[in-house]
DNA sequence: TGTACATCAGTGAACGCGCGTTCACTGATGTAC
DNA sequence: TGTACATCAGTGAACGCGCGTTCACTGATGTAC
């Protein structure tokens, strides 16, 4: 039966919604377009009504889950790099290791990627460039403005890497997992600018932060 | 029919060697025991012969995968950092990027060994704990000699991740997949105490290298 | 405002296909005598 | 060394199952008059 048009949007959100959350947590390949389309409240059919494919949902869903990371980085404009050191809190976190469902589809599906079709893997080239060009902003407000590509990049891919990384131990070997997740905050936020160098040369930033791990 | 001893141990070894190169190319969920049985030269029941589940087959693939790697770290025991430094040029190169089946199992199923049983997970923590290890008795050796085991950790996990979201951009935007891929080494490199850092106060562990990208 | 009807989001059966695993069987190997 | 036979690596048919996608159909929506 038909629908109100609103009610539509509200399906297709759903079905986005879903999906995302399914993805990340079991892989793209790991869930059915049957289990997404009963998650948003539907069956299948009406997913095949608002997307054209499997892959262009998986492609939707993996924008949109990239949105709450944007926002962090977005949130507080004047404050950077404040915004920078709050992402790389969250991003590093034992909450978002956790929550693989809330969490960076990014670091969910790094590896997945490049066996998608291609329209998954120019959802991420956009979102990763987004993202670390908000990083070379934060990183040209701090005392070290040198070589800010190179650090934005590799901070970055640290970040996924090590969030990743910490997942793949973390039932192997929690203490190990939680020793990646803490050495990477450290170290990306020793190349963003903030906290002394071992060898004292780096500048400080800001203020200490209360670390929440 | 039976086969000679010998026969039946090189049959494994086949086995492992085809199911590695196909899982790191498609992932471990993209590929059936059908295919990975036929590349052997052999039919699934030899498979099954051999190893009590698709899963025990992956976790040894994985194992086995990850040592070229430790070959290269351990290749010249008197000379690290030298090791290190040629690690980190390889992990990094184009030509490991491009070519997933013979290239770094961690890289290639970052992401999916989370959702893998947990053979696979342990053969992922054993294997990254060996190679972090070899990485900070590289890193004792250098000039900077505080911090070793988090800038191990995090040099680790920044490779993994920038060689994973290389991969995963390398159709969509390939320069943005070479400045990854370049960025990480570098930045790695410089955590990894070689090369001056931008603000000149880092020592340099040894004579310029070629670089090869 | 009231009526007629085209639209199209959503339903659910059906499609061909490949998946991981099981199992009765084969037949050369390798051991016991 | 020669013979009898247990072993067991490897074969291939069969299992139940879930996959992504298609399609004829339904019926409330929303538009044309």
């Amino acid at each position: 039966m038909k629908v109100t048009k609103e009610k539509a949007i509200e399906n297709r959100a759903a079905l986005v919604h879903a999906a995302g959350r399914l993805f990340r947590e079991r892989g793209i390949d790991g869930v059915g377009v049957a289990e997404i389309s009963k998650k948003a409240g539907l069956t299948h059919g009406a997913l095949y009504a608002q997307f054209p494919s499997k892959e262009a949902l998986a492609a939707e869903a993996f924008a949109s889950g990239l949105r709450p990371g944007l926002k962090i980085l977005t949130a507080n404009e004047a404050g950077l790099p404040a915004g920078l050191m709050d992402f790389i809190d969250h991003y590093m976190s034992f909450d978002h290791r956790d929550n693989l469902a809330a969490g960076c589809p990014m670091s969910a599906s790094a590896s997945e990627v490049a066996r998608q079709d291609k329209m998954v893997g120019e959802r991420f080239a956009e979102g990763f460039e987004q993202i670390v060009a908000l990083l070379e902003r934060g990183l040209g407000a701090s005392p070290v403005k040198a070589d800010t590509r190179p650090r934005a990049l590799a901070m970055m891919a640290a970040m996924i890497g090590g969030v990743a990384a910490s997942r793949a131990v973390a039932k192997a070997d929690p203490k190990l997992s939680n020793q990646i997740l803490r050495a990477v905050r450290q170290i990306v936020g020793e190349v963003g600018g903030e906290e002394a160098q071992v060898d004292g040369a780096r500048g400080r930033a800001r203020p200490t932060r209360r670390r929440t791990n």
